[in-house]
DNA sequence: AGCCCATCCTGTCCGC
DNA sequence: TGCGGACAGGATGGGC
């Protein structure tokens, strides 16, 4: 998503859109959010099969082609058709539902939010966008196996050392994933109709053995959701 | 609060 | 080859 929005704002900011002039392109949470010169701001959640991409092809999973004043599009493709696309007047009312932004985040407010969610499991918490905003599946398995914590541990179990260790990993595998432009699993392509090279970084994704002790990796449902761990490397 | 389930859709893969 | 089931970067709403 953020690899998206950095590409976009490049290509698309100062172009017009029925006769809008586009000022700006931001994320927030898994938002992203197209800010126009009049205040308007057309905003996009890509969900699990969503694609935005500038100059692309339109194929049969195409939802809609955005033409621009000067010839170039951004063609919005979404095959299991999840995402949706709105256009508002402000869009500070759906910024202000999500938690804190995890990379401008500081560690007081990450502890908090654990104290303020003792009994819930560690995974489900890192990826409720009320809480923290933004961390979807993927990573959250990623920022746990390098923490060494199992997902189903509850928040309140956590001792010192492992919050600073989840806290700290959070910022490190967001960065490394966004300088790798992303994680392409299945469908995720990024603006410019690329795959992302941060899958080849997964230590337990979709992984079948651990790179570090070679332990099979276990795979369950936590919270209706597919979680990857080592059993040896993750306490 | 926290978990479970169904739901929104289309597609792939795996086992029989 | 066909068929059934599981599963898929997400999120919501209802029920217990």
């Amino acid at each position: 998503m953020e690899t998206i929005r950095r590409q976009l704002s490049q290509k698309i900011v100062g172009k017009r859109l029925s006769g809008k002039e586009i000022i700006g392109v931001r994320r927030r949470a898994k938002l992203l959010i197209i800010d126009f010169k009049d205040g308007s701001s057309l905003i996009f959640h890509l969900k699990l099969t969503g694609q935005l991409i500038f100059n692309g092809e339109p194929s049969r999973h195409t939802r809609k082609v955005f033409n621009f004043k000067d010839g170039s599009c951004l063609v919005f493709n979404d095959l299991r058709k999840f995402g949706w696309y709105k256009i508002v007047k402000k869009s500070k009312i759906i910024e202000n539902e999500f938690g804190p932004e995890p990379l401008k985040m500081d560690f007081e407010t990450f502890k908090s939010i654990l104290e303020k969610r003792p009994k819930a499991k560690i995974k489900p918490l890192l990826m409720e966008q009320k809480m923290i905003a933004g961390i979807g599946n993927i990573y959250s398995d990623e920022i746990l196996f390098a923490s060494g914590v199992r997902p189903f541990r509850q928040a309140k179990t956590l001792n010192k050392a492992e919050i600073k260790k989840i806290f700290q990993n959070i910022k490190k595998i967001l960065e490394k994933a966004i300088k790798l432009k992303g994680s392409s699993v299945e469908h995720y392509l990024d603006a410019c109709g690329k795959k992302g090279n941060y899958v080849k970084c997964h230590k337990v994704y979709r992984q079948k053995k651990c790179s570090i002790c070679d332990s099979k990796i276990t795979r369950m449902k936590i919270n209706g959701r597919s979680a990857h761990f080592c059993p040896k490397c993750q306490k």
